[in-house]
RNA sequence: GGAGGCGUGCGUGAGUGGUUGAAACGGACAGUCUUGAAAACUGUUAUACCUUAACGGGUAUCAGAGGUUCGAAUCCUCUCGCCUCCGCCA
């Protein structure tokens, strides 16, 4: 959400803003709207002011005369009020639409076909055997089991086995230590979230085909990003505790509407999986902003470098940013099958945009409440990230070494046939 | 799932229809005093919106939404949250 005052200065801006988003909000209905809503609220208010001051007459005096007076200005603030009420509901699902403007620097693109790489890391793996993709490697070292997986699961379901689970937990544990280390504090997220926090991040209301709703009113959340945030609703926070760092572990479930042809076969795109994710709350200043951005983004590229995996990272075009996105870096690494690379994480800053949803403050060093600036970026996120380190670290005779840094969790260097 | 209780400002807590945005105590902050600190004393201590050049003024907010009333923290209805006991359960 930005302020309506912002809205209303930079009108021009913003509808560019909604143009290179695809964004379709009537910024001009809004302004009408939010006139209407402002003499409304004026007037009500200019009414109220004189049942007030008449009230307390009438407990001194008792007149009768002004309470017959007064029953009728209470008719029409009735009526006044209802009238607002429709006003403001129009305003607020009007606001609930407004994207946060992207950064100068997102290039303008469709989708994340137009997505500019500004990073390469790491040698692409020349191999000299044919090399297997994902599906056949887990196949063949029984790290996966797909048809029991949809059989108890539906379509998209998966047991992970033997090494493949174990990985994930060598996986998990990495990074987790990784960034405690970095000063974040890990978190257990819980997955079954609230409608308010989805509002507050803006996954919802235009994501709502993407979302698992239950029976009870609660959503299941695709990402950790949406508890975390959720989790300092209505709060001011103090100024000392920022930057405010998480990592947190977190189920995540996701319907995966509108992509149903897409990626079926693997475990590339699934209805639920794990990912550990860096949240992070910091001052109301673009330049911290910024700042916090480049460190989450470093923190991801570290993980993928002591990994050994060749990536790169992607800057997003505007077609491909959320609503409340300012500016995103997607990581994508190197899948050897598929001689291409594979989104892994995705890096974004949002400046007050979920904050203001949420009201998430802090006081400044003026006594003064701001809304704190968040960011979010996966650090890494299982099962998807075995594609690329079971691609990348197989070898002639069909097994898989495991990257170093994983052999104190896993307690073993290579994983082969059972 | 059954039974009961409770939701007031940073905290404790008063307030059951008419200057109550809200007593009192505590906490925090600032000042006086002190070499420094403590103690004591004094003061400040909500947010949002509207209005004003400014001083200031106005409206709303006592979990939330409705209702009754000239007037609601106080009465009524619904919703939400929390707590206790029983049952069930990892």
């Amino acid at each position: 959400m930005l302020d309506i005052n912002f809205i209303r200065q930079n009108l021009k801006e913003i509808k560019e803003a909604a143009r290179k988003k695809h964004v379709a909000v009537d910024l001009d209905k809004l302004v009408v709207v939010d006139d209407e809503r402002r003499s409304l609220i004026k007037t009500i208010d200019d009414m109220r002011h004189q049942q007030n001051v008449v009230s307390e007459e009438i407990a001194k005096t008792k007149d009768q005369h002004k309470i017959s007076e007064m029953q009728k200005l209470k008719k029409e603030l009735n009526d006044l009020e209802a009238r607002l009420h429709v006003v403001e509901s129009e305003f607020n699902l009007l606001m609930l639409q407004v994207p946060q403007v992207p950064h100068e620097s997102v290039p303008e693109g469709e989708s994340d076909a137009d997505n500019k790489p500004v990073k390469l890391w790491g040698e692409i793996p020349k191999f000299d055997f044919p090399v297997k993709d994902h599906i056949t490697l887990m196949k063949e070292l029984d790290l996966v089991d797909f048809e029991r997986g949809a059989k108890v699961a539906g379509f998209r379901g998966y047991f992970l086995k033997n090494e493949g689970a174990l990985l994930s937990f060598a996986l998990w544990q990495f990074t987790i230590n990784h960034l405690v280390k970095k000063g974040f504090i890990p978190l257990v997220a819980p997955s079954l979230v609230k409608e308010n926090s989805f509002v507050g991040t803006g996954w919802l209301p235009q994501g709502k085909e993407e979302i698992y709703h239950t029976q009870d009113d609660l959503y299941l959340a695709g990402t950790a990003e949406v508890p975390v945030m959720g989790m300092y609703q209505d709060e001011i926070l103090a100024e000392s505790e920022l930057p405010k760092k998480f990592i947190a572990f977190s189920p995540c479930f996701r319907r995966e509407a509108g992509s149903y042809g897409k990626d079926t076969k693997g475990i590339y795109r699934l209805h639920e999986f794990m990912k550990v994710e860096q949240v992070i709350f910091c001052k109301s200043d673009t330049d911290e902003s910024v700042k916090w951005h480049e460190e989450i983004t470093r923190n991801s590229e570290e993980i993928l470098q002591a990994l050994k995996l060749p990536y790169r990272v992607v800057v997003n075009c505007a077609g491909d940013l959320g609503l409340g996105q300012v500016k995103k870096y997607d990581i994508e690494t190197w899948i050897p099958a598929q001689q291409k690379y594979g989104e892994t994480h995705s890096s974004s800053y949002f400046y007050d945009f979920q904050t203001r949803r949420l009201n998430i403050k802090y006081r400044d060093q003026n006594g003064k409440l701001q809304f704190a600036h968040s960011l979010n970026n996966t650090a890494l996120a299982t099962p998807r990230v075995l594609i690329q380190l079971l691609e990348n670290y197989q070898q002639k005779d069909g097994t898989i070494s495991v990257p170093e840094v994983l052999q104190p969790y896993l307690g073993s260097k290579i994983i082969s046939k059972k």
